[in-house]
DNA sequence: AATTTTCATTTGTCTGACGTTTAAATGTCT
DNA sequence: AGACATTTAAACGTCAGACAAATGAAAATT
């Protein structure tokens, strides 16, 4: 591992990348120990508060963990699902909340990512997924729902018919798009025949679902894109002519 | 902003968070200017250094940039779909390489997610995407094209068909997809024959683009998912037989 | 043998300092 | 007055050294 003495990009930044590069490569396997900090700013020639700073980015990207004490030090991290979720959704969030991308953009991204999961949850779908969408359905039902807790439960929806495809970087892919969409669908104000229309349309997937019809799925996830498109339409315009 | 006294995380990694949080809240916009270091040292009453491994955290997922001199300081960063697209291959890479997702696990989400491109590509393509893909094509035609390089030419092609959908967020979200097969991909030897049947599903795929037609795209890459699934394989049938 | 104590190692945090960069403010000359 | 050169203050980048806190291994004790 060594660093490039030309570079004019700060040293923190230099190390971040030699060590990021080792691990991307191979070169640092899962659960290796990383030299001490003391160790590192020897061998990079540099003070141990900018070893430091190099470590907490690398921490940042949860590519490594460290541990105090006797025998502890920074260890390569195994990246889970988990906290690829969580990375992917911040990500997506500030993506799309700060490069002003369209309503329309984002919707049919997110419907044409979930229509490519359709005829896999409706082949593997577990009875989990199943009661956990109609437990959303059940919800979405009440009377006096939040507009927020609406949307909410919708992307629970979501996320269930995803996780249903029993693909988890499927479901991985597709966490960022969908819970990144939820700022911009709370933009939206569900009137109560509107809710009723989705409503319907939950329920027609969940029942494709269940009788394992991937086609009919994908035909009714294309209606909801369609109808939740016209409502952001019919938002926009009504904010124009405000 | 405020940390929390009784948490017994890191305090850089807290200010790290109430300062992400802010952002990502909307309370700190694009551009805004952060207090200086030593102001900030003084809100959270902590010291500079850990600030700046605060700060140090932030820069590594993009959320802020720096600037040095008179007036300088750190400020949100817009955050790009360029910036986006290396965290996000980043991120699926050692997902996929860290946690031994099968071969046709990834292979299945991959051409999941590309066969939603499928239609919008074949409504929105332009001369300069079917150019890239014809120009591909030739590519992977020529003899004697190493192993690594028909990759390459491989990932360049179905990311021209992505991007060929005119829709940013689709192209982000599957950047991660496609290029993080990359490693998994090398690792099948492309025989000439297999090669052949491949360039002549891409030709197909090409032309359809080209003749706007969106099912026989689709049915065009479910073939051609399941020739590379077949290929898969036949490679792990013959690493256990050996 | 089990428990407690000691101890060396390593990360977390602080202090203070100096160098470098940068743009605004000031000064100077035409 | 305007163009150019100089100064200067603010801010980040880096360093050195110090101490606190955590932690697991080894040694000492019961």
């Amino acid at each position: 591992m060594k660093i490039d003495p030309n570079s004019k990009s700060d040293l923190s930044a230099q190390i971040a990348k030699a060590i990021r590069d080792a691990i991307v490569s191979g070169a640092l396997i899962v659960d290796e120990r990383l030299p001490s900090e003391a160790e590192l700013s020897e061998q990079f020639e540099v003070s141990r508060a900018t070893v430091r700073e190099a470590l907490k980015r690398l921490a940042a990207q949860s590519l490594i963990r460290t541990q105090r004490g006797a025998f502890g030090g920074a260890f390569v991290n195994r990246l889970s699902f988990e906290e690829a979720y969580g990375q992917q959704i911040t990500t997506s969030t500030l993506l799309l909340s700060m490069n002003a991308v369209s309503f329309e953009t984002a919707c049919e991204a997110r419907f044409a990512l979930e229509r490519a999961c359709a005829p896999l949850c409706a082949k593997r779908r577990t009875p989990d997924h199943l009661a956990t969408m109609r437990a959303e359905i059940f919800r979405q039902s009440q009377p006096g729902l939040s507009d927020e807790s609406w949307c909410a439960s919708d992307v629970a929806f979501h996320r269930a018919l995803v996780d249903g495809a029993g693909n988890p970087v499927l479901s991985y892919q597709l966490a960022g798009a969908v819970e990144a969409m939820q700022p911009l669908m709370n933009m939206i104000t569900f009137t109560a025949r509107s809710r009723e229309r989705i409503i319907a349309l939950h329920t027609k997937i969940a029942d494709f679902c269940d009788a394992g019809d991937g086609p009919a799925v994908d035909q009714t996830l294309e209606t909801l894109a369609a109808y939740t498109l016209q409502l952001g339409q019919e938002m926009a315009d009504k904010k124009a002519n405000r």
